[in-house]
DNA sequence: CATTAATTCAAACGATCGTTTAAAACGTGC
DNA sequence: GCACGTTTTAAACGATCGTTTGAATTAATG
């Protein structure tokens, strides 16, 4: 029991913590006041502050991104001989990380966490980062050329990113968006808010390639 | 000379810094080596760390601002009596700060600092920048329900914030974008930067509106 | 129960932080 | 050249930082 629970109070205080203020303006004087626990148990659970926020995003974000793969994948086996639909590859990858907005432990920190992190460029990070996602781009990637066979890569690699954009911006600011929209963010309007993203993300996708963006391609 | 020289000094270290690596992980030391000046001088030119940093965002955002809003304007009177084109209204907000990337003296330091600063949830500067953002909210807002008059008010707060992510993480992470797709980073490509994300956006924003987010409004 | 391992604790280390202070240096106008 | 205003400078303040250390406490094991 109070084995595992310093650990807990102390990954659950960092969440909450980094989220709010993000990882350098957060001290682990303010973690452990927050957790209650001695400052020197960061370091004989964790090793390192840097240690302390990779198990936080890893602890949560490992099993959304398994999650991800195995919706994608039963969407896969779902569509059969048919063509993979876009908006089946678009609510894989978006439903497993916002249900962890839904979750009453870690609410919509964690979530704000990934958000922020999206947009850290810290080198150690980013490398965490891509290291958690990596199967992650490689699936997805082939499941979006798959749902958009007549769109270009390069087109289909940028759209991507501004769907990342959008995508880490409402988890990101989940909260403030609710309030400015004068909108609920109860469990019903969790759906909703998945399906606005969706429909967003799949009309800019869909949406017809421009001749100047084309043309300058073979300059 | 001197006289400007210092105070400029510290704005262009401030701004690469900030960029590079956020505003709490920057120090006033860091700023003062890379600008080759004091460290007292900071608190003479400028009072404070946190009001640095709104010099920093406010000296190049304020005309950028006013662009997007003279932009605005001009797309308004050629339109005249016709209704007023989304792509133009998508066009008079992003080429301004998009531009910004082409000045050799900024370059990207000032757009990655700009994406960066929507995401953080410092109260100060939430509060700062809204400040700055107010009339272009405002008046984008008009535009946009000009633009599209059948969207739902709601259904268009959440797509502007959904476009205001897509802008973001394109200014923020630009150089990642460019080497991820394989394209490059000069000036014709800026242009077809912002195309592809004006065909992206202006896709999501006409994207026709689920039955679910519509019918979960009523309840 | 004794021994070993694991965990927690308080104190300290060496470093860094934003801010302040007062003196020195420089610039300006008469 | 002098008086005054502005700017730069080096040093210091009080505070906080992540990390380390060794002792005390607790837990696990035979």
């Amino acid at each position: 029991m109070p084995k595992a629970d310093t650990k807990t109070k102390i990954l659950d205080a960092a969440e909450m913590l980094f989220a709010q203020k993000g990882f350098d303006a957060v001290s682990l004087r303010n973690i452990v006041e927050s957790a209650k626990v001695n400052l020197a148990a960061v370091h004989y659970h964790f090793g390192s502050k840097q240690t302390l926020l990779h198990k936080v995003v890893s602890r949560r974000f490992r099993p959304i991104n398994k999650e991800r793969l195995a919706m994608l994948a039963n969407a896969k086996s779902n569509a059969g001989k048919h063509k993979l639909k876009l908006e089946a590859v678009l609510e894989s990858l978006f439903l497993p990380i916002f249900r962890a907005q839904a979750n009453p432990k870690a609410g919509k920190s964690f979530t704000r966490l990934i958000g922020r992190v999206v947009f850290d460029r810290n080198a150690e990070l980013q490398k965490f980062m891509l290291n958690e996602l990596t199967e992650v781009f490689v699936e997805f990637s082939k499941a979006f050329e798959e749902a958009l066979p007549d769109l270009e890569k390069t087109d289909l690699d940028w759209r991507s990113h501004f769907m990342a954009g959008a995508m880490a911006h409402t988890l990101c600011n989940s909260d403030l968006l609710t309030r400015f929209t004068q909108t609920n963010a109860n469990d019903s309007e969790l759906e909703t808010t998945i399906q606005r993203l969706i429909d967003f993300t799949a009309g800019g996708f869909r949406a017809k390639v421009s001749k100047t963006s084309k043309t300058n391609k073979n300059t």
